[in-house]
RNA sequence: GGGCGAUUAGCUCAGUUGGUUCAGAGCACUUGGUUUACACCCAAGGGGUCAUAGGUUCGAAUCCUAUAUCGCCCACCA
């Protein structure tokens, strides 16, 4: 016999262990059943499990387990992903602070290596553990990591697949420098801070040398000003038309300096993207430090005739070569050259307004732009064979969102991601940082070699970058499904490896592809991007998009503010991992954020709790019937709350089931909670304390509930499907819920439901106490067969102690009365009710109904809607219409009565 | 600057293609409750002009156009 509450902590653990022993997790690469796939997407090897992770769990687990029960070849593949700068990051800091350790690349490429494996060894250990705290029926075998050599096979092929085919390429370019972690950054890897600056004017150009005005720029970045080659003006602006072409010599302050030292050669330029409103309408172009400035340097090459300088070093202070400002930081460099400005008389203004600072999203420090040779991927290359035709990578992502090869779930994501390729640029892949996929490039002298393994002579000397970590993300879909047993086999090649992998034949492309919207730009678009490529598949069909998880007030959860913060494992330990998974599903919508709290979390835990209840109460009737197997039912013998809640069965399992199948994963959750709670337990179960049990419907029931609820609930319903008699398998095997096929009556019980209902409001209303059984008086009229059949039921559940039932009959003076469906309640009260109350109440009522009576009438007349409304809607009209006049009529006369 | 989302009961949120009384759920609240599982429960109830203003339609929470407030994403006006 169970215990009388649910508690989570006593089972979940031993369940998890049995599914796994069980091989229910494993997926066959050899069945003939039709695939269903999703790649997890591999947690960091970082840190420990947080709400993010165990959302995107449960919601996965329930696709899943859904389309196992459903009978898919179900495969959920887990795995880690090396996040190279976070980790390396991590290891860094922890170096230093608990080691001691100042600098820990003294440690040298190989024994920093060793410390970032032995931390991420550990981490993945944890995130494993928390991994199966949730439930996830995931197939452990095939767990994979990015940095596995069978990855690093795929990782390589793919770099030197793309180098043949030039699109990859080095080069140097203006790149996202992150000046604390020491290495570039791709574009999207860059976020903007508002932040107050200022905003210098000054003089640039003197009157003399304009022969007019004097030319002025502004720019929030002065000491840039050292390194400009030209100045630009947009191609329509008359004030300086006449200067376009000519060269000037430009000299800066230098302090402490010989007047002269700094000086440059700007040749003015005019160009589309000047924006002769804004400042003073000129730019000073500086393309070592700015992307654009970068850009109108390349546009303009041949009439500017200096050559551009670095003046911010890697290490963010000022170069050696500019002489006066060497060494000194950007701030005091900015300081000193205004303070230049000033003595000379050029400085014009300084205005206060506000700026977007660049910075790193893992170092949350300064991004600077500056020049390096670096590796990229070109985006615009048309170098891929797409349905037949050469395309580039952006024509490739943008044809399979346009042409719905892939569906994005929410729809409305398509926009974002089509605006963000837009806006794509070229990708920059190197990284300068050691833990990662190293550049699969060699080079002696001039020589340069790409490949998957290294030269035989020692002579060639590998490129020492790292690749960017969304690089061999890009490739987890299939590159995870490769055989392991084959990478190492350098004669095979790409295509070999995939053609010789039964997994990626059996599971490739992967139905869903689930996550965060967040990383919609870094991850999905990059694995569409690598995988058409690549592969000449797409990766996946489906993209679902979850939302944040954010507190109550709305504010994101941080690890700064740990009294926000939900702890995911410390919600299971009170309340059990089934209730974390239901308030984390139920009640949002796919793509939307959703605030998560502990009374949420202890509602669910209710729910269990509840269903592990009326499953005790189920069980408890079968024990006493003698039930030891799955009993069949006797079709020709039901009952009418037996019809009702089978009927109501068959409705649910086909919500569920459709719902599930378009990932309305919230929808179909309040289904089943809604069907257990009040279907189930509020009405067929208190039906069936009568004496009219059927202990093979109970049975049966109960059984599909389990079912159906077990996606969600894993837990609770796999340890109630133990005690179930005849059950020796276990659930997650089971085969999922299928209609009967058959049709109900269910209105029967409907009818006594809400005679019931009524009953139980009139007796509220005239505050009888509820161990007052009373006398009614019900005419049935034309449902009086129905109600006989229910007499029992409406006695006991409404708690009447004598029941008068007749086809029809006068009505009873001195009653609280009612009328449902035609049937007419009475409830004589000697005079104890208050008649003035029952009368206004009537009254009111007759009022609504008369007004309601009203605009159906006028809807029915109005020609335009007799028209044009569906026949079946007019019906609705018509019967509701008589249903309410006949209702006006009996309240009339019993408001006679009174 | 561009785009997207949100705005529905005190709180957190559902509401599928416009259509029967569609204005909902949970929590909170009020009243009552030791009924053959469950107080992590049962019964009954109060509470909203669906942000605002227009429009389309026989019919709008739902579609369209503005406006307001909040939130997010993108974009180097130097």
């Amino acid at each position: 016999m169970l215990e009388k509450a649910y508690e989570a902590k006593k089972f979940e653990d031993d369940i998890y262990k049995k599914w796994e022993e069980s091989g229910a997790f494993k997926a066959d690469s050899n069945s003939d059943k039709e695939p269903f796939t999703i790649s997890m997407p591999p947690p960091n090897a970082t840190g420990v499990l947080h709400l993010g992770h165990s959302i995107m769990l449960a919601l996965e687990d329930i696709m899943i387990r859904h389309r196992r029960m459903k009978g898919y070849e179900a495969l959920w593949l887990p795995g880690t992903d090396h996040a190279a700068i976070a980790t390396e990051n991590v290891v860094i800091k922890n170096l230093k602070e608990e080691q001691g350790i100042k600098n820990p690349r003294s440690l040298g490429r190989k024994g920093l290596i060793d410390e970032i494996k032995k931390y991420v060894t550990k981490s993945q250990g944890t995130i494993r553990s928390q991994i199966r705290k949730m439930g996830a029926s995931c197939d452990w075998e095939r767990e994979k990591y990015t940095m596995d050599a069978s990855l690093h096979r795929c990782v390589n092929e793919v770099f030197k697949k793309m180098y043949d085919d030039e699109l990859i390429y080095r080069g140097e370019r203006v790149v996202n420098w992150d000046v604390a972690l020491q290495t570039t950054l791709a574009d999207d890897e860059v976020e903007y801070e508002e932040k107050e600056g200022t905003l210098y004017t000054f003089e640039y150009l003197s009157a003399k040398q304009t022969g007019g005005e004097p030319l002025y720029v502004a720019t929030s970045r002065p000491e840039t000003k050292l390194g400009d080659t030209a100045l630009a003006i947009h191609p329509k602006d008359k004030r300086f038309k006449h200067l376009v072409g000519k060269t000037f010599d430009v000299v800066w302050p230098h302090p402490g300096g010989q007047a002269g030292d700094r000086k440059i050669k700007v040749t003015v330029i005019s160009d589309h993207e000047v924006d002769p409103e804004f400042g003073t309408g000129v730019i000073g172009v500086t393309p070592f430090h700015s992307k654009v400035d970068y850009e109108l340097w390349q546009r303009h090459k041949d009439e500017i005739q200096s050559y551009p300088i670095q003046i911010i070093g890697e290490d963010g202070f000022i170069m050696p070569a500019i002489k006066g400002y060497a060494g000194l930081s950007v701030e005091e460099c900015r300081h000193k050259f205004v303070e230049g400005l000033r003595k000379d008389g050029r400085l014009k203004s300084e205005e206060k307004y506000v700026q977007q600072m660049s910075i790193s999203y893992r170092s949350k420090m300064p991004v600077e732009p500056i020049p390096k040779l670096q590796w990229f991927i070109d985006v615009n290359k048309q170098a891929i064979d797409w349905k037949g035709k050469k395309m580039s990578l952006k024509e490739t992502m943008l044809d399979v969102i346009k042409t719905h090869d892939i569906q994005i779930i929410p729809d409305r994501f398509e926009k974002t991601y089509f605006h963000w390729i837009d806006n794509l640029k070229d990708w920059c892949i190197s990284r300068q940082i050691w833990w990662g996929h190293r550049v699969p490039v060699w080079y002696k002298g001039e020589e340069i070699k790409v490949g998957i393994t290294a030269p035989n002579s020692d002579d060639w000397k590998q490129d020492e970058d790292t690749l960017d970590t969304w690089f061999s993300s890009a490739l987890w879909t299939w590159s995870t499904l490769i055989d392991s047993n084959i990478t190492d086999d350098t004669s095979l090649s790409l295509e070999d490896l995939l053609a010789k992998s039964p997994d990626y034949q059996k599971f490739h492309p992967t139905s869903v592809m689930e996550t965060g919207y967040d990383i919609l730009f870094f991850w999905i678009a990059r694995m569409i991007l690598m995988t058409t490529y690549a592969t000449g598949q797409i990766p996946f069909e489906t993209v679902y998009l979850h939302g944040l998880i954010r507190t109550r007030d709305g504010a994101k959860m941080s690890k700064s503010k740990p009294e926000t913060c939900i702890d995911p494992l410390d919600m299971i330990n009170k309340y059990g991992t089934d209730a974390l998974r239901m308030s984390m599903v139920i009640g949002n919508t796919a793509g939307n954020d959703m605030r998560l709290y502990e009374e949420k979390i202890m509602g669910y835990r209710n729910f269990t709790n509840k269903l592990w209840n009326a499953s005790r109460f189920v069980l408890g009737i079968l024990e006493e019937k003698g039930i030891t197997d799955e009993p069949k039912i006797d079709y020709k013998n039901l009952s009418d709350a037996d019809e009702w809640i089978l009927g109501k069965l068959n409705d649910t399992i086909k919500l569920a089931d459709k719902g599930l199948m378009d990932y309305k994963i919230s929808e179909v959750g309040q289904v089943l909670y809604d069907f257990l709670w009040n279907d189930f337990c509020d009405w067929y179960l208190e039906l069936s304390k009568g004496d009219k049990q059927n202990p093979a419907i109970l049975y049966y029931v109960l059984k599909n509930i389990l079912i159906l609820l077990h996606p969600y609930t894993p837990f609770v319903t796999e340890v109630i499907w133990g005690e179930l008699p005849g059950q020796k398998d276990m659930l997650i095997g089971e085969k999922y819920s299928e209609i009967d096929g058959k049709d109900y009556d269910v209105n029967s019980t409907s009818q006594i439901i809400d005679v019931i209902t009524k009953i139980r409001h009139l007796r509220s209303e005239n505050k009888i106490e509820p161990i007052q059984k009373i006398s009614v008086t019900i005419y049935g009229n034309k449902n009086t067969d129905i109600l006989e059949r229910g007499q029992e039921d409406i006695i006991r559940l409404a708690r009447v102690g004598e029941l008068t039932l007749e086809k029809s009959g006068d009505k009873l003076a001195g009653s609280a009365s009612d009328v449902v469906n035609g049937i007419e309640i009475f409830i004589p009260l000697d005079g104890l009710v208050d008649t003035e109350k029952e009368k206004v109440r009537l009254e009111k009522e007759i009022a609504n109904l008369s007004g309601y009576i009203k605009g159906v009438e006028a809807k029915l007349s109005n020609d335009n809607f007799v028209k044009n409304a569906p026949s079946a809607i007019i019906d609705g009209e018509k019967v509701k219409l008589d249903e309410a006049k006949d209702k006006v009529e009996k309240m009339k006369e019993q408001m006679k009565n009174l």
